[in-house]
DNA sequence: CATCAATATTGACAGACATCGATATCTGCG
DNA sequence: CGCAGATATCGATGTCTGTCAATATTGATG
């Protein structure tokens, strides 16, 4: 069962045939669009692929904070546009938090664009 | 040769391994997000799966300004933003203007999120 | 309990964006 | 040439978003 009524963008992604394969509905569409914003970001990307480059495909942070220019909050807000949409599980260790990236998210959303080509 | 010194999003992502795989530098995110900032919107998704879709692969503005309750401008600002990202060829027949969908891009930007799953 | 360090939340602000109506440009045709 | 239809551009407007400083929350530790 599902923890709740309405799906993350992640749930929503899963079930989709691929962009060039069938007119999308426009639900499906409202449904993809906000998985894609958050993708659409460079200092998201570069979090992305920090936390997967990361030793044990999990990253801490503290560790994500020092790689920017950019404020604490800044990053806190990024982490947590990705965690939203599902492309990042987070787990709490002690005063440090930890995320991971979602492959199944990203190698669905990949299937979703380009698929069927 | 290249047209211009400056490259469009959809050939600064050809060259670019997954997101997963390497650690992404801040210049190749920043000419990626652009991209995926084009496609991050659900009535520009619905358009690039209509245009695929669409017999012989290419859509007539025509066609595709009766399928959105939108104003014919706002399609025309949607498409021109996926042309100026390199998702869409454009070409003038006439009065009449089809776009196509550029596939090795969108399969290019598949690799980068999926790539190395 | 008091303090400190890590992370998140809040509130504010500037810039970006989606949308529209009005208008311009282009092209075939009479 | 002048009109009509297709598409693009312009200017305005309301909303969304990335960023920061300030502050709150949480958990370990003395």
């Amino acid at each position: 069962m599902s923890k709740s009524l309405t799906l993350t963008p992640v749930e929503a992604v899963a079930c989709c045939s691929p962009l060039v394969s069938a007119p999308l509905t426009e639900e499906v569409a409202d449904r993809i669009a906000p998985l894609l914003k958050a993708l659409a970001d460079p200092v998201r990307l570069r979090l992305l692929s920090l936390v997967a480059g990361h030793e044990g495909g999990e990253a801490c942070v503290c560790d994500l904070n020092d790689a920017f220019d950019l404020s604490q909050p800044t990053i806190s807000h990024h982490l947590k546009v990705l965690h939203e949409v599902g492309l990042l599980d987070r787990s709490k260790r002690g005063v440090w938090v930890f995320y991971r990236v979602r492959r199944d998210a990203l190698a669905d959303l990949a299937t979703l664009i380009g698929g069927g080509l």
